[in-house]
DNA sequence: CATATAAATGTAAGTGCTTACAATTGCAAT
DNA sequence: ATTGCAATTGTAAGCACTTACATTTATATG
């Protein structure tokens, strides 16, 4: 069943036919009926293999991304996903692991699919050195890429991301400012977005003249029971903390943990911040204070720029918009510190 | 840049290099590794849609989910990938949410991609009455369906799934053993195994020839606070419970929230299950005890059904396996009960 | 009613690959 | 040198569409 049979059932040519199925608007209305209704009574399905031979294009997007599993990425592609099927696109899926070699070699094989456009999902493809984002500028040489959260200025690249410096600056001042002196920051890892909400955490000391020793800031890549050991380590090494600011939701409640286990009040004795606003966060008690950096959002955002680029419109490289604050029971600085 | 190029550049004919593009053995080594070489130097990639218009296979498969974002499915989205990709199968994701329209909207959109195969991630594929499911019949005429969590006899349609009756009625009879009277089973939908963990639970009743009221099973599709809510509610109705079981984790830190607010003892005065064994278990305090159902295993075992289903090979129309039981703080069943 | 013009439709040449079948080549045995 | 056979390579016909351009048909104008 092709377009040539279809064109014979109706009794017109084969140009037709193919118009009608691309809503060419130089058919009249009455073949356009009849045609529909031969390719509805046949059960008719184009090829999309032809189609996309001819037209170059088959609407399909790649989504790369880490790890779909962990539940932040995960909101991200399913956002990203039904955006980009409301404007008609369908979206490959791939994760790529967080190695630079799997992340450039699952970007190609997006490639080779030919994807009109590939979304980086996730701040861990943008590297800290230029040469280690070439595979990004390559791909960029042959579709719209776009970045959400992370930041990389590139001809043909879109970056969406949510100003995570400010957003951790903002937070931490409030900490200071409501008392706090000894705050610990917990990155997971040193993506583009870690580095800015490290360098936040640093300018809300700045800011304020104070000094930041260098063990208040700790990369570390673990899961809830392994922060709880490495903070009570930390802690033995005499380090002390009355607050925890984390790069996600999951290392902040393992900051939770190790404060029921030491016997510590939260927030009297230590308050906590994550990030992400994710469900975790109100399984906890108490609920877990957490920036949220409005994935939605972002997400519709990345959406709607790549739909202006893949159609020649022009827009902003970059969208930057700002996070919320979200306090909940591990933090009191939105109210006035007992 | 296509194999015209390539034959030239080499000085064979395109047979020649699309039999090396296929694998194909009758090409001498010498040749191969000349027209190898060609590709490299000139950077050539296949154009896919052309191949698939010519093996009518582009090697996709289409996921089909509710909601990728739910952290139970999502990680089943990733695993499957995983599994794909490993067998060079790329992935088209499409969540369609909960509505039988909807599914059958985009399972016919997959298939008009043309996709090789359709995994349906999630038991609430499978509806209760054989003319609900009449779509996935149809389209398991035109290619392989794969059901994960949910079971279809039917040709052509291969299901991996735990057997989530048998693990609802240990746990269930576990807790009777244990001395709880009155057990609770909140059950989030009445999907396919939604269904068989309520039969479970009434199996274990039956077992122990014990009487089961109707509101000891409760169908609720809410967040964690509504949950609280609704159990107070019974609560002052007068309904007594001293043990909740339920069909995920998030059910179940309801239940907890709803104890913490009612100063309740768990697991002492109130014992709690939750199922599928999330992350969002080991946040709470107590952690939760959960029912694993073997997401991955189940993954694994779906994908190699299917790898062998399309390469002709017999297999099985139906995996199930037994599910582990996750004893964390919020009860005490595999322990004498103090 | 002839003509100009616009609208609708058809013809045929791509699009880049696969593969059945035909043709050629290489090589050992006669 | 000739033959037979297998291994290798080439030719050409698909695969199911799109679309520039040509042709036909309908409509409006004088």
């Amino acid at each position: 069943m092709n377009i040539y049979d279809i064109s014979k059932k109706a009794g017109v040519s084969i140009a037709t036919v193919s118009r009608v199925l691309n809503g060419n608007e130089k058919v009249s209305e009455k073949t356009r009926q009849k045609i529909l209704a031969v390719m509805e009574e046949a059960g008719y399905k184009p090829n999309a293999f032809a189609r996309g031979l001819g037209l170059n294009t088959m609407k399909t997007v790649g989504i790369l991304c880490a790890n779909s599993s962990d539940a932040y990425l995960a909101s991200a592609v399913y956002f990203m996903e039904r955006e980009l099927r409301k404007n008609d696109y369908n979206s490959i899926l791939c994760c790529c692991g967080y190695e630079l070699e799997d992340k450039q070699k699952y970007l190609e094989l997006l490639l080779s699919k030919r994807v009109d456009a590939v979304v980086l999902v996730g701040s861990n493809f943008v590297e800290s050195t230029p040469e280690k984002n070439k595979y990004i500028l390559d791909a960029a040489g042959k579709v719209p890429i776009i970045i959400l959260n992370g930041y990389l200025a590139a001809d043909n690249v879109y970056c969406s991301l949510c100003d995570d410096k400010e957003a951790t600056c903002r937070v931490t001042g409030r900490l200071l400012e409501t008392g706090r002196k000894n705050l610990l920051y917990l990155c997971r890892a040193f993506s583009y977005s870690g580095q800015k909400k490290i360098e936040g955490f640093r300018q809300a000391f700045a800011d304020k003249n104070m000094k930041l020793e260098e063990d208040q800031i700790q990369i570390f890549n673990g899961s809830i029971p392994e922060v709880k050991e490495m903070l009570s380590e930390l802690s033995n090494r005499g380090v002390a903390f009355d607050g925890v600011l984390a790069s996600d939701d999951e290392l902040a409640i393992g900051a939770l943990k190790y404060a029921k286990e030491k016997g510590l009040c939260v927030p009297g004795d230590l308050a906590l911040v994550g990030y992400n606003n994710s469900k975790m966060g109100i399984c906890c008690d108490p609920e877990l204070t957490s920036i949220d950096n409005k994935l939605e959002f972002s997400c519709i955002n990345a959406a709607t720029v790549l739909m202006k680029v893949l159609e020649g419109s022009p827009v902003p490289s970059k969208t930057l918009f700002s996070a919320d604050v979200v306090e909940r029971g591990t933090t009191d600085i939105f109210a006035v510190r007992t």
